[in-house]
DNA sequence: CTTTGTATTTGATCTGCGTCAAGGCTGCGG
DNA sequence: CCGCAGCCTTGACGCAGATCAAATACAAAG
């Protein structure tokens, strides 16, 4: 009924798009073979949920296309997102029977799977499988630190601005649209997402977005779709060191 | 001159108080004899910088005494802490020559440090040590995402009491003091260094704190000796969900 | 074309926490 | 014993962002 929404993949990996980001980035032509035997691709909608934090997960994988989100909700309803999952981003913790976070799909999702207990086997004979999976949750920790201080130190402002500049910058590092500097963008969150993301409320999130289009730091088609005609006046507002901080 | 207030340390790993924590927990006593070829001990005095953000890092290391925290700095002098480093938990990052954030040593400090060469070309060769290290990782990445809740949508009285319930947590871990539900601590932090925690400032800490203690969730011995009579009462007060979320 | 629902914007008002300022407590060096 | 320096507490006041409320935009359904 809905299949077209959704890129058809053929079932082998060499022709994979998240080939050579993802878990599986390191795995050798043998390696991948084993994994293709374990693995199954699944569609999501977007809206549509996971998992629930608490219920139990049998499967871990990789974002083949799409976009979702990691929620942490308290008891009176708060909510804050503590992940944004991109394309070949993992999902799930190896060894963790249940979901610690909700996970949603905010807009249509291709996943690639694996049950559960059959990846944890092949993670100990796999060393390249561990050894890639450390680097990218290595690199979530920063990407979750760098988080702690937009939460707990920026204003509302540098906080939007900040949002704008980390979906800004994957989108140049996607479609190497570099050099004019005008980076053109759609949003891939609604502004409730934002606000959850950011630590704000919706109002604040709008009223933020109205002002920095106001000033000129953003030009705005629609709700969505975002020009930024000057990158570095973005990162100035967003209180970052200019420069990228090269480290590695 | 001052090593009275270091623990002396054999330099044996055997009867290392952290052994079965830390990043060697899963080596067997052959793979521990080559860590020890390249291990030294290292000192560090309370308020004793360890490496500011930027600088590079010729060394990674397990922390085996004492407390240190990880800070980011914005170019305004904001500061946001992102990490605190208890015994057992590791410093630094494999493949990475430069630090991301400072590392400071809150108390005196003891370090089981590898130069950072040699670790990597082990850890290649070693999966115990990668397996060990990914599963730390993993664990510090839960407890950043549970705090990006508390900096996002917590009230500071809420903070104040996260953050003490944390620290309490963890005290009951280590002696195993449980059954009367008394439990008792010293704050390893300054009313500055939990403000940084936090993301709030060191008077509205320092308020919260006194708010506390006046309706009796907390007691007070001087400014740093905490007592909580009725830990769930503290619980309650981080709005935290009252189990304690079994998950694994 | 109208209805209905969802997403967003905008306005008015309130409030928690930051900011600024003034002491207090404790330990250390002279 | 005094003075000084760090650390902490407490008070007064203001503002950024939350809350409450209403209007608008837009798309899909009827």
């Amino acid at each position: 009924m809905l299949n077209e929404k959704f890129p058809t993949l053929n079932e082998g990996c060499s022709d994979c798009p998240i080939r050579h980001r993802a878990v599986c980035a390191r795995c050798d032509a043998d390696e991948l073979r084993l994994l293709e035997e374990i693995k199954y691709y699944r569609n999501y909608e977007a809206g549509q949920t996971i998992v629930w934090s608490g219920d139990p997960m049998d499967f871990v994988g990789s974002v083949v296309s799409g976009i979702a989100t990691l929620t942490q909700t308290m008891e009176d309803g708060r909510r804050q997102m503590v992940g944004l999952l991109l394309p070949s981003d993992f999902v799930g913790r190896p060894g963790r029977k249940a979901a610690a976070y909700d996970v949603v799909a905010t807009t249509n999702l291709v996943m690639c799977c694996f049950r559960r207990k059959p990846f944890e086997d092949m993670m100990v004979r796999t060393p390249h499988i561990a050894q890639r999976l450390l680097e990218m949750t290595l690199d979530e920790l920063d990407a979750a630190r760098e988080w702690m201080l937009v939460l707990g130190r920026k204003t509302a402002r540098e906080k939007i601005a900040s949002l704008l500049a980390i979906i800004a910058r994957r989108d140049v590092a996607l479609n190497m649209a570099r050099g004019s500097g005008r980076i053109v963008f759609d949003l891939p969150l609604t502004r409730e997402a934002m606000a959850d993301y950011l630590g704000l409320t919706l109002e604040t999130v709008s009223r933020q977005i109205s002002a920095l289009k106001k000033e000129g730091v953003i030009e705005l088609e629609g709700k969505r779709h975002v020009t930024v005609p000057d990158f570095d006046r973005l990162l100035d507002e967003a209180g970052d060191d200019s420069d990228g901080g090269v480290l590695s």
